[in-house]
DNA sequence: GACTCATATAGATGTTTGTCAATATGTTTT
DNA sequence: AAAACATATTGACAAACATCTATATGAGTC
């Protein structure tokens, strides 16, 4: 995963919106109307949102019939771990302040 | 650390100037000057970005004389570490897609 | 004290972004 | 077929943002 894929996701989860999607997504496998619920939002901005989660590749829709499903996409997610705790590791190496 | 706090850090991780910045320090220590060089934007503008990495706590500020010193602060990164294995952790135990 | 260097601040500007209302598309139900 | 439902798209708009120029602050040097 390269810089611009990592600034990609970060720029999305840089939305509290998003990232709370994100949140609920980890506890598993949700349709639209369900997340919706969950926020004050018109149902448009939850589309434009969840366009931006599945542009970077952090979430994957499933279609069925009319429902969407959302889930996390585990491999992108995994891949932006692996780039955070390689910022991480440099530190452990005595490489950071504090 | 809360949602808001990770979505300040992801919204700095966000521009790709600002990313490439986190991943210099993460090989040390640097003089604002030092990262100035590498990038095609004004001091200014450079001053504005290392204000932002600052203010989410990633990056904390050494002053020495005339020049600023930067370098990763450890302990929200690791913070900010965590929070994503968080949501890792909950794809291990088959909660997501793919 | 005048000059240079490193950094910060202020103000301006064009771009991006989050949001909404209105509308379109496609599916299920009656 | 019509109505209801879930979602996507379009267009508009205000707020946030990245960037610049100009200027200020403050430290070292001559």
């Amino acid at each position: 995963m390269n810089a611009m894929d990592v600034a990609l996701i970060c720029r999305a989860l840089g939305d509290s919106n998003r990232l709370q999607i994100i949140q609920m997504l980890s506890d598993g496998e949700k349709c639209g109307c369900k997340l919706l619920e969950q926020f004050e939002i018109t149902q448009p901005t939850l589309s434009h949102h969840m366009k931006i989660l599945c542009e970077c590749g952090l979430v994957e829709a499933r279609k069925e019939g009319k429902w969407s499903h959302y889930s996390l996409n585990g491999e992108t997610l995994d891949a932006f771990r692996q780039f955070v705790e390689g910022l991480c590791g440099s530190c452990r190496e005595g490489k950071c302040g504090g």
